[in-house]
DNA sequence: TGTGATAAAGGTCAAAGATAGTCAAAAGCA
DNA sequence: TGCTTTTGACTATCTTTGACCTTTATCACA
């Protein structure tokens, strides 16, 4: 696959994070490096650095700024709690499957669930004639978080 | 036979599969590559590799998007081909459960998978202002069964 | 020492660019 | 004449870019 900008600069703060629970980044240096525009990596971390994929962002401004990106911890009580807040609003297509992907991540899906579920909130499964999609698709994953919730430490993965 | 260019394109596509499961493949480049206009590819796409024949389609949008085509793994089974076909019509919640029970007893679902589905084709999960829960309950398997066609995996994780 | 100006960060948002999807009319063909 | 193929206008989605905004540290200087 021809990989964009966005997607090596994903890779590489990814790969930073390998071995710490954070890094601290210079968000005009990154963007130097890659270059592109400062803004770019506003978009790379509002895109793929999300809290639905266990992400946390910190920043401070003016000299000596800084953006800090710090992998969340594995809790899954309080993971289940929070994901079945966000299904109080409506989800699009990303934002489900990152919160899918985060389930995967933290064992709560395997793999196999993952792409069933994937699959059971895409743009054709919901497609519909009043554009309720962002709504049923939050729907349904609160439906499935309600089962993971009774079902958690009933079946062993 | 003269071939059309839509002939042509299978042909080529086709070959491109030989060796592997999937091709990734730029609608544009495909285009220009045969002198057409972009929007014949998803022609040939929608008329000869669909999943009656075996294939699933995936794609990206926007910069450094994609179309992806995937030959199905599981696609000789009667039962997932007989399934597609049901999903065609409206399903109500009894007709849905009883289908994801039958792929259970099947063994193409584990139990956990039953479970999980049964909740994302609820009447909570579906519940839409326009009463259109069986056509969306029906998409949502029809894309579930794709997937269970795509792979031939029986669980892991 | 207090303070206000300035420079040096990072943030936001909308426009432009790059792909792919849809649909129906036109063209071709059996 | 009726089905299949070809075309292109319009739409949807994701990425890249840049102009403008906000926040903060620091330094000059009263």
């Amino acid at each position: 696959m021809n990989k964009s900008i966005s997607d090596l600069i994903e890779e590489f703060i990814m790969s930073s994070l390998d071995d710490d629970d954070f890094i601290e980044l210079s968000r005009n240096d990154l963007a130097k490096f890659f270059s592109c525009v400062p803004s770019q990596i506003n978009y790379v971390l509002n895109t793929r650095f999300t809290p639905n994929r266990g992400f946390v962002i910190e920043s401070q401004r003016g000299g000596s700024g800084y953006i800090k990106v710090i992998k969340m911890q594995n809790n899954n009580n309080n993971f289940l709690k929070n994901a079945l807040e966000l299904t109080h609003n409506p989800l699009n297509l990303m934002q489900g499957n990152q919160l899918v992907e985060e389930f995967c991540n933290r064992q709560l899906l395997t793999n196999r669930e993952q792409a069933l579920l994937k699959s059971a909130i895409n743009v054709k499964a919901l497609n519909n004639p009043i554009n309720m999609d962002n709504v049923i698709r939050s729907n349904i994953l609160k439906q499935v978080i309600l089962e993971l919730m009774k079902r958690e430490d009933k079946d062993e993965l």
